[in-house]
RNA sequence: GGGCGGUUAGCUCAGCGGUAGAGCACUACAUUGACAUUGUAGGGGUCACAGGUUCGAUCCCUGUACCGCCCACCA
């Protein structure tokens, strides 16, 4: 006997124990069957589970274990992602806050990166072991995990991640190139323009004057629309507007716009940053350049190529030098020559007097001695304050009269960190990049022609709009966990240490700078021997890492063989460079190319994600996957929705909304949360989450189990397998395995559509207002009646329906539908296995039968109709109420033949019969063609009655008229199509008709 | 600035060219017969606004307003 309700605390964890043990999750290895894979998303190793993963996982799963019911060879290929930054900033925090005085420096790379291994050991099976409890139904054999160890036996993923980097580097896709980049000072490291979130903050917009150099003036004229002079006046200075003062430091122009009327006549003259010490101000060029805007400021912007994106395109097309003034840490620098000495060397620059390359310009320091070494908002305060107190801040005239600097107050979009938070900096600085764009094309194109196909459609916008403006994908990142990037780097050498036949000297000036000294290679062997070709039989080539004995750095130069010490790129790469393998590194590739299950699970049938991910990680490993698989990485890729909290919010740690979902499968069970998120996935919408939308779920859960153990009372839990509909008696039997196959085409067209929500609903709905509500109802009479054939007959189809519904809630409630399978089963023939082996349930047309829905939903009718005039007219719930049916027709009269029993139960009736007359002291209502006589008009306040009725006529005549008048509609009857206004017709003679019943109802009443 | 989406019951949301829906909340009633994690009944909507297309618009089109989100960005 079943236990009064399900316990998913005691029997969640064993039923899933199960599954694993007899390796329900593995593939069928069915080779004859169609194949079905998903890859998950793989979760941070060291992460814990929330609410997203939650979404995600179970919309996973609902398609995996569907799939696997259909009999598909399916593959859930879980696995975890090493995350470089995120996991990096956990082990750094930890080990700030654990009080010892380690640190990543303290501790050195290696001891560091082996920390974090630890670290990685000891919580990376905390998520796996979260996902375990939604029910997910991974093939945990296969876990994946997005690193490796170099030289381990478990160097698999290393070894992918190097293959496609260096076949990149080979094919011109990756280069290394010295840009303005998103510098986060917080971790010290570049990342790339998805990283950086930017937002709206308070900032100011300062004005200050640069003037002319030596003294010189010009008239500056302003004009208004018309061309008439508002304002002229002489000059002696060009005025510039800045919301980063500080980068004053650093410019190398001023730039115009080239119709700029107002400063035609001192373009080309130059104009002095009016900052730093006053003997060695700096001179810059006044340019023309098509960024400016004239009507922007005062039209002229300062050009400083090392600390803006924009101003570097300006910098770019005009040779102008660009001058870096932070450090790693965004302080200003404090390395290299005194103040005194570089700007010397600047000025004869900007005087074109000296010729400059891209390595003596990154060695100026241009910051002045008393700026440097300070934290780059301080230099800000410092450099307005000694610029205003200099007299050279652009003055204007209060509201009270008083002269003060001109500073505005302005919204300005700043970039922040998406993991540190704090502010990002261009820095100019040597990056690897991927050359994105020539890789989107083919993914642009798959997408365009429908090879790959997004679910909702209208996410192929966004995708396609970022893919086509898609900029190099900077890929180095200065951290220390990650796939380090496999290049080695050879020495540069003087002129007279070079090879015959060779120039790095002439190589480090070309754009590809480092082309020739760089070695890539899939491991350090390979550089090796690749760098000793390259420097030919004079050299001995070695590596850092292996200083060969006799080794002396005073050899290099000296006497033959001349030393190479390579030195590997001390970087790694972007988590989501290896994350965008992860559709086929997971099946072994490379080493497994051909093999059964690269050939087998790639493509995966479906991705399912969250958009925020489209561009981190669906773009990235489109572009991968076709250009190393030749093939799209997926099928389909179903995005999801965001959950958010009750109030629309995103849930976060900080805002303290979160709602934990370990916490809600402790309260409620992993059905209950799985069914809520399935529910609430309604395509291309947020999914707010609320408690008590999980606690209705639970509910129904503990429905679902009583309705269960009912049956399991009376005998109808016996598990016999196929039933033949044709072999039904019963209407109310014939009708219910109708609606189920109803229900079953319904979720299974919504669960190949992706639309859960449809696939929960049909099933929610079916099971509660159907099975439970009206069929297990109606069938107590037969149930405890005498006629026996009748009573086999609905145990047997009351068991089949209730093993039909565990299938095909399975998907949803795996765990409650499990143990149901397995605890009713003992009633019966001893079950073979998991009810998550079954097969999903597809049911022919031979289950429909109109006759029977039709006198079934006549008797529901009738029913609903009876307990609506006794609940409105206050008949006491417990009484019973003589009633009968007035001038039936034949067939109805037979349907009260039939049923009659039932209905007098379920609305609670007596002495239910067909009669020709209404009988006195009756109280009609209408059903069907007939009137339902009930004898209470002498328990009841007729006025009440009246009331109900006079409602139901005002409703009804509406009604009426409205179709009346659409019927009178000449272009209504002509244009519309004929089964519409066939339609109507009928409505209106059906409504006609009880129209007509319900007056004469009205004026009987109207009698008594 | 560009793009995407939204506006339907008190709340959260489905839906859809022809009769406006669910869950929750609310109201009333019911209590030993699977289930109070329940049952029965009920109230509650100018489908944001304005035009247009159509025999017919909550639905399609255009515009407006407001609300989200994404991308870009003026020094």
């Amino acid at each position: 006997m079943l236990d009064q309700r399900f316990d998913p605390a005691a029997s969640e964890a064993q039923i899933y124990q199960r599954w694993e043990e007899a390796d329900c999750f593995k593939p069928s290895g069915d080779t004859s069957a169609e194949a079905y894979s998903i890859v998950i998303p793989p979760p941070n190793v060291t992460g814990v589970l929330h609410m997203g993963h939650a979404l995600n996982n179970t919309l996973q799963d609902i398609l995996i274990r569907y799939h696997r019911m259909t009999g598909k060879n399916v593959l859930w290929q879980p696995g975890t992602d090493h995350a470089g930054i995120a996991t990096q900033m956990v082990v750094e925090r930890q080990m700030a806050e654990s009080g010892s005085n380690e640190s990543r420096a303290s501790l050195g790379r290696e001891a560091f990166v082996e920390r974090v291994w630890e670290w990685k050991e000891e919580s990376g099976g905390q998520i796996i072991g979260q996902l375990k409890r939604l029910g997910a139904s991974c093939d945990w054999s296969r876990t994946a995990f997005t690193m490796g160890e170099d030289g381990s036996d478990d160097d698999q993923m290393v070894r992918a991640v190097r293959k496609v980097f260096v076949d990149l580097y080979n094919d011109g896709l990756i280069y290394r190139a010295k840009r303005l980049v998103n510098w986060d000072p917080h971790f010290q490291t570049a990342i790339s323009d998805l990283e950086v979130e930017n937002k709206e903050v308070a900032g100011h917009m300062w004005h200050f004057k640069y003037p002319l150099a030596g003294g010189a003036t010009y008239t500056y004229v302003e004009k208004d629309e018309d061309g008439n002079v508002t304002l002229e006046e002489e000059r002696d200075y060009i005025s510039i507007a800045t919301t980063r003062p500080e980068t004053m430091l650093g410019d190398g122009a001023v730039a115009v716009h080239p119709s700029d009327e107002r400063y035609a006549s001192i373009v080309g003259k130059l104009c002095e940053i009016p900052v730093g010490p006053k003997e060695h101000r700096r001179l810059i060029p006044i340019i023309t350049d098509e960024y400016p805007d004239p009507d922007f400021g005062s039209g002229a912007v300062k050009i400083t190529g090392a600390h803006d994106f924009n101003d570097y395109q300006v910098a770019k097309r005009g040779n102008i030098p660009m001058y870096a003034l932070m450090d790693e840490r965004g302080a200003m620098r404090s390395d290299g020559a005194p103040y005194a000495e570089v700007a010397e060397t600047a000025g004869r620059i900007a005087r074109g007097q000296e010729s400059f390359d891209e390595a003596t310009i990154t060695a100026m320091n241009l910051v002045p001695d008393e700026y440097r070494g300070l934290d780059r908002f301080e230099a800000r305060k410092q450099v307005v304050a000694d610029i205003t107190a200099e007299g050279l801040a652009v003055m204007v005239t209060d509201e009270e009269g008083n002269v003060i600097p001109l500073v505005e107050d302005k919204k300005v979009m700043q970039p922040f960190g998406d993991r540190s938070g704090v502010v990002i900096e261009p820095m100019l600085t040597d990056q690897w990049f991927v050359d994105a764009e020539t890789l989107a094309k083919p993914a642009i194109e798959a997408v365009k022609t429908g090879k790959t196909r997004f679910v909702p459609e209208n996410w192929e916008k966004t995708y396609f709009n970022w893919m086509e403006n898609i900029q190099p994908w900077c890929v180095s990142r200065q951290l220390w966990w990650g796939h380090r990037i496999p290049a080695w780097f050879g020495p540069t050498l003087r002129d007279d240490q070079v090879p015959s036949g060779k120039t790095p000297a002439a190589d480090r000036l070309a754009d590809d700078q480092y082309a020739k000294t760089i070695f890539c290679a899939e491991s350090l062997a390979e550089a090796i021997a690749q760098a000793q070709r390259y420097y030919g039989d004079d050299f001995h080539v070695f590596c850092d890492d292996s200083k060969p004995s006799g080794y002396s750095t005073s050899h290099i130069g000296g006497t033959k063989p001349h030393w190479v010490n390579l030195s590997q790129d001390p970087d790694v790469l972007d988590t989501w460079f290896s994350s965008g393998l992860w559709p086929f590194s997971t099946q072994g590739w490379p080493d497994a190319k051909g093999n059964e299950d690269l050939k087998t699970f790639f493509p995966g049938s479906v991705l399912v994600t969250a958009f925020d991910i489209i561009f981190f990680w669906v773009a990235r490993m489109m572009m991968q996957g076709i250009h190393f698989m030749g093939e799209v990485p997926f099928k389909d890729v179903y995005i999801h929705a965001l959950v958010l909290d009750e109030k629309g919010q995103k849930m976060s740690k900080s805002k303290g909304n979160a709602i934990d979902p370990l916490e809600l499968i402790d309260e409620y069970g992993a059905d209950a949360l799985r069914f809520t998120m399935a529910a609430m996935a309604a395509q291309g919408r947020n999914v707010r989450l609320s408690k008590q939308r999980v606690e209705g779920y639970r509910n129904f859960s503990t429905k679902l189990w009583n309705a269960a153990r009912f049956c399991q009372m009376n005998e109808c839990a016996n598990w016999d397998g196929a039933l033949d509909p044709a072999t039904l008696t019963q209407p109310v039997n014939q009708w219910i395995v109708g609606e189920l196959a109803k229900t079953g085409a319904e979720a299974t067209t919504a669960i190949e559509e992706y639309r859960f929500d449809g696939a929960a609903g049909a099933a929610y709905r079916f099971i509660w207002n159907i099975f439970c509500d009206w069929y297990l109802e109606l069938i107590k009479p037969l149930l405890n009646g005498e006629d026996e054939a009748a009573k086999a007959e609905t145990r047997r189809t009351a068991g089949w329906v209730l093993d039909e519904i565990l299938k095909l809630l399975h998907p949803f409630m795996p765990f409650v539908t499990e143990a149901l399978w397995e605890q009713l089963g003992e009633d019966g023939p001893k079950r073979e296995g998991f009810l998550m082996l079954e097969a999903w349930p597809s049911y022919g047309d031979a289950f429909g039968n109109d006759a029977a829905a039709e006198e079934m939903d006549w008797v529901i009718d009738l029913v609903t109709e009876v307990r609506s005039v006794r609940a409105d007219l206050g008949v006491s719930p417990g009484s019973k109420v003589p009633a009968s049916l007035v001038n039936a027709s034949e067939t109805n009269a037979a349907r009260l033949g039939r049923h009659g029993e039932v209905i007098s139960r379920l609305a609670r009736l007596e002495g239910l019969g067909v009669v020709e007359e209404t009988p006195a002291g009756a109280v009609t209502t209408v059903v069907d063609e007939a009137l339902l006589a009930l004898k209470i008009a002498d328990i009841i306040d007729i006025g009440e009655a009246k009331a109900r009725l006079t409602k139901e006529i005002a409703s009804l005549e509406k009604d009426v008229t409205g179709i009346e008048k659409k019927l009178g509609n000449e272009n209504f009857v002509s244009r519309a199509p004929a089964d519409v206004v066939e339609e109507n017709r009928q409505r209106l003679a059906d409504g006609k008709e009880r129209l007509e019943k319900l007056k004469g109802a009205e004026a009987r009443l109207a009698q008594l």
